[in-house]
DNA sequence: TCGAATTTGTGCGTATGTATC
DNA sequence: GGATACATACGCACAAATTCG
């Protein structure tokens, strides 16, 4: 590579981004082939493939195996609500209730007892390897993957009671806040930490795209009074979705 | 690759990201060069190469020209509480930006007066072009630039009120409730949307950090009653901070 | 100061498996 | 089934940056 110029991979990738801004590739629209990019820009395989992968890496198009390589829509991210407040009285003018619909997906999930790490432990203000239920889970709205979440609820808390399984008998996938008050436990408040890092290669491999993506972290705690009753981590494609928060000034 | 396998550059992938995370590789050590992955694990250089790639991506290591690939630094993020919330009924919570310890620190501002545009228009529920103050900021926390904020308040609520600039006059800096409340406009709640993206070079310029490093933003809207009064949009480094909700549970 | 060895980053050619059409 | 396309994988070459004797 001559000195000022830039790889031969950037080369053809800035060129089919610079498309599929101009809209000459529209959304829904195939990529020239690997073989094509070969011929059309007079390059090698490996520099095709590498070229792919830059647009893949920043969300431009994503690759279908035996299909092709597709340009993504890039709606504006859709919103996910976090906080339910209404103003007092009145129809509430904002759009909050629709945004809720977007967790009436589906879900599956997966419960295993553990020993609590010590970051996790730090975050229920128990000891490090107390038991405690772990659950993951993955929610889809429709059909679509949406959200990676893991929760960790100390054993201590709901160790042989009804609601020792989030998902299972009267109570499954009820919430925390109805599961804990069937065992007297006043779930009265909740602190949610925002943060935004790459995702991993298995996280991007179950909600889609390629690791390094940015991902939306929140880090959750559920308090009785002061007491943490269950954490978790919710973990959200940065590129599809924004969170939302409706809070009273006081 | 036969069936239920993962590719072999994951699996290297993996166990690298393990061993970091484990603190085998502490921050700052080099990880195996590529001639030695190759050996250890008994892959090609194009796996070594890509497991790597995995890595550097997901912002563990760093790769460094003729040196090596080094483990990064990862600094717990600071907190940035957005929501006063007290169980007990504490102080009072708005206009953290001064109240709060973390936002212990100085700012510049500058007002231009300008002309809405169809988004902002949109978020203030005025008409595009209707006269708008808008103020950009930059905080920083000892003496680190921590956040930009560009604000925008219609000019038809606080024209020729003495609260026009937000910086100036005698309530200069004291916030948008406070201000507004001196014109007779109760401010009683805030809408926030957090996501993130890649940072533009303008930004980075002022906060650190190199273009498409991730950026938390806050798309933040005050509202008196269903009225739109102010709305700003905050960023700030995601490597480097998280953004704390606390909030009460129905 | 020089030069050799190492390491990353880029690039090439090829082969194979598997998904889709 | 055949053709096409992507994904993974192997082996090699070379330039540029760094390290170290």
């Amino acid at each position: 590579m001559p000195f000022g110029e830039q790889p031969a991979y950037l080369r053809v990738a800035n060129d089919l981004r610079k498309k599929i801004l101009d809209g000459v590739l529209a959304p829904h629209t195939r990529l020239p082939s690997q073989a094509r990019i070969r011929r059309d820009y007079g390059v090698s395989d490996t520099v095709a493939l590498e070229a792919r992968k830059v647009l893949m890496a920043e969300g431009f198009v994503e690759g279908r195996s035996g299909s092709g390589t597709y340009v993504r829509e890039r709606p504006e991210p859709r919103s996910i609500a976090r906080s339910g407040y209404r103003p007092s009285g009145g129809p509430s003018p904002f759009r909050q209730e629709q945004s809720d619909e977007s967790f009436k997906g589906t879900w599956e999930s997966i419960s295993t007892q553990e020993s609590a790490s010590s970051a996790i432990a730090a975050r229920l203000r128990i000891q490090p390897d107390d038991k405690v239920m772990c659950t993951r889970y993955l929610f889809r709205t429709e059909g679509e993957p949406m959200m990676l979440s893991v929760s960790w609820e100390p054993l201590a808390l709901t160790g042989r009671t009804p609601v020792m399984l989030p998902e299972e008998g009267p109570l499954g996938g009820r919430g925390v806040v109805e599961r804990m008050a069937a065992i007297d436990i006043v779930v009265d408040n909740v602190v949610e930490e925002v943060g935004s890092r790459p995702g991993l290669a298995a996280e991007t491999a179950e909600l889609g795209g390629v690791p390094g993506n940015a991902m939306l972290v929140v880090s959750r705690t559920f308090y009785a009074s002061d007491r943490p009753v269950e954490t978790a981590d919710l973990i959200i494609p940065a590129d599809r979705y924004r969170i939302t928060y409706h809070l009273p000034v006081k």
